[in-house]
DNA sequence: TGATACTGATTCGAAAATCGAAGCAAGGGG
DNA sequence: CCCCTTGCTTCGATTTTCGAATCAGTATCA
C-alpha cells in the first residue's frame, strides 16, 4: 500500500515547514477523513457499515483512509470493528465546536437567503 | 463558474441529510480549504500573496476554492485583499483547538518512532 | 502616448485522486 | 459441503487538482 499518511515533522502536501499543524490540515483535509472520524466518534464500527453509513462512500478510498489514520494511530481495528485511539478522541473533541459552529452558520445562511 | 459550493441545508457530497456539520465536513473537506482560513485569519491578503503562502497552490483552484467560501459567507474581498468575516472568524476559532492537538499528536508520534 | 508592472482571475491539457462494481480470501454457522 | 458476512483489493471510468500561459484592469513613470 502507499501508505504515505501525513505526519508531524515530516513536510506534507502544501506545506515545507513540517509544522504539525500543516500535516494536520492535510490529513484532514482529505475526502471523507474527517467524515469517518466524525463516524467513529459515535460507535466502533466495521468497515462495510462505516461504508454504508457515509452514503456509500468507495471501498478503494475507505480502505485507504483508514490505512492513513490508522498509520497516524488515530485508529485501531478490533474484533468488533474500528475504533478510536484515545490521541483520535481527542482529535474528535478538539474538532467539536464545528458542530455548534456550523449550526450558527445554517441560521445566517437561511437569514441571508431570506433577505435576497 | 461550477459554483456548487456546499450550504447548510443543501444535501451535499456524502451525505442526503443536509446536516450542517456535514456540509461543513463538505466544504472543509476539499484541497487548501483549511489551509487558505488558516492564512487568512493572519492577515488579510492578496490573490497571488495568497498562492505564495501556499506553496504556489494552483490559481485554478484557489480561484474555486474562494469563490466558494465568498459564497458561503466566510470571505469578503475589500481592496487591501480577502478578509475573513464575522462568521469566518469565528470558524477559525472553532478549528483553533486543532492546533494545539497537532502539537501533542507530533509529540507522540515522536515518542511513538523513537520506541521502534 | 506608450511601456512596464502589478493585480485578480481564467483557460486547458496533463496528472492525480476518487469512484464504484466486481471479485478475493478468511471465518462462522447450518 | 454451501451460504453468508467480513475486511479488503483490483482496475477502468470519472472527477478533481495541477500548473503554466494568459487575459483584462489599474497604477506608475516617462
Amino acid at each position: 500500500m502507499g501508505a504515505r499518511a501525513p505526519r508531524p515533522g515530516v513536510p506534507v502536501r502544501g506545506s515545507e515547514s513540517g509544522r504539525p499543524v500543516m500535516a494536520a490540515l492535510d490529513l484532514l483535509g482529505r475526502r471523507w477523513t474527517m467524515r469517518i472520524l466524525w463516524e467513529l466518534s459515535q460507535a466502533p464500527t466495521g468497515f462495510r457499515e462505516l461504508q454504508r453509513r457515509c452514503e456509500r462512500m468507495s471501498s478503494s478510498v475507505l480502505s485507504t483512509r483508514l490505512d492513513e489514520l490508522t498509520g497516524a494511530r488515530l485508529l485501531t481495528l478490533h474484533s468488533d470493528g474500528y475504533h478510536l485511539t484515545p490521541l483520535g478522541q481527542d482529535l474528535v473533541e478538539a474538532l467539536s465546536p464545528l458542530d455548534a459552529w456550523s449550526q450558527r452558520w445554517a441560521r445566517e445562511t437561511d437569514n441571508a437567503a431570506a433577505e435576497d
